[in-house]
DNA sequence: AAGTGGTCTAGACCACAAC
DNA sequence: TTGTGGTCTAGACCACTTT
């Protein structure tokens, strides 16, 4: 009674190497055994080890330099965002005294349209102001963050983008806004656009997670819709209920 | 000046394919070019063919069914769930009256450890149902949902699992505990285990969302640990602050 | 020059599904 | 029987890195 028949010898690869770097305590950087040598030891063709490597890489355990081999990818320890108060993302950096590095990566101005105008009770032909940064933590890209802020509440907003650090930043000093606070969050996981694996060095198949933020400041409305595509293997979201309910 | 020399054909085979189902407005269920046509029609290996289609297959787009051929994936539409006043799992999906079955696959009742011990204020060595339940919701697998609750809050709640519906509705029906609010979610992007991939029927890169959260009775304590695994192309997030800022 | 990963070819055999 | 996807072999050529 053959049964299933799995002979599989890309699974056992592919198991064979995560045992691999456990059991040897391989740290982040250390290099695995090359494709020869594995397809010579398992006595197997090169593609099936190429086979195993490639799920190992896409799963973000491994990763490969052409010319020099395939490393052990680092834990990518998650950073977490804790949202009690309605904190922005800039802040929750900042709180969690992390170091961290904002690169402009657009601005332009341009019409609302449908979807945005609604967001900020404008009509669709509203000037909004578009900002993508890049934000580094520890060296690394993090994340893609796109800004959109109503043109009549921040005029020459683009003035004041040098020696950008955030929008919060800019919203208190040069136009003594109150501190906006975050009156909706919404998450979901997405697959990687090109952008996102080129600009933060992922695999192609290395969720992304989004996360869209609708900023206001009292009596005066929408001031800024935020949406952030993560790194998900960094990315940690925590809120409490603990005053809101007592 | 040659540059990158990037010839890439699977790039080429894996675009074009896209365009294709966007082009001929192909619907979920429907049938994309066979391995050996498109190898065929691009004028190269059948391997080539077969690493662009498993990129769209890690992707989502499509599915392959051996001896039948890759159709085309299902929008997916994803379920928003809304943390406003601490709601559970089970009433979020009943607020969204979507029909949704619940499967037990598994109970135990186990020391809850050190890491439980801490979420629970017990000692490791005291007593922790565990159930296991799959979630479904119109017909396809969802979420996978593990929920842990003191053996001293809520004895004998094994026996009470006959036609499950929620831990909910047990909690209020047998033991006349107030609705259990929620105190603390956390939310990250993981791989999936190879239970998430069978159980929930998604490719070996589809990305999972885990969503934990901590439900507690006034005066009475933490009443469940609740956590779920679920497929993050149908788990949508939302929390607003509009009550608790004014 | 030798070793590494990246791409591709040509072909074999298997399990499964439809006719 | 034919067509489909799944696995694997054997080997070629390329670009890049190290010695």
């Amino acid at each position: 009674m053959e049964t299933e028949h799995v002979s599989d010898k890309r699974f056992e690869i592919f198991t064979y190497i995560k045992n691999y770097i456990k059991k040897n305590n391989l740290a982040e950087g250390e290099m695995i055994p090359s494709q020869n040598k594995l397809a010579e030891q398992f006595k197997v063709n090169r593609n099936v080890v190429r086979g195993a490597l490639a799920q190992l890489s896409a799963q973000g355990l491994i990763y490969s330099r052409k010319g020099k081999g395939f490393f052990v990818s680092g834990k990518n320890k998650p950073i977490l965002f804790e949202h009690e108060n309605g904190m922005g993302f800039s802040e929750i950096l900042n709180n969690g005294k992390r170091e961290y590095e904002s690169t402009i990566m657009k601005y332009s101005k341009a019409a609302a349209g449908i979807t945005l105008g609604k967001i900020f009770e404008i009509s669709p032909d509203s000037l909004l102001h578009q900002l993508k940064v890049l934000r580094s933590i520890d060296g690394i890209p993090f994340a893609i963050c796109q800004s959109y802020l109503p043109d009549r509440l921040v005029p020459d907003f683009d003035m004041y983008l040098e020696h950008f650090q955030s929008v919060n930043t800019i919203l208190i000093k040069h136009y003594n806004y109150h501190h906006p606070v975050c009156r909706q969050v919404t998450i979901d996981a997405c697959m990687p656009t090109s952008e996102d694996i080129k600009l933060l060095d992922i695999p192609i198949q290395m969720p992304i997670l989004r996360q869209n933020e609708i900023f206001v400041i009292d009596d005066i409305g929408v001031i800024e819709y935020f949406s952030v595509r993560a790194r998900g293997d960094r990315f940690k979201f925590k809120m409490s209920f603990t005053d809101s309910l007592r």
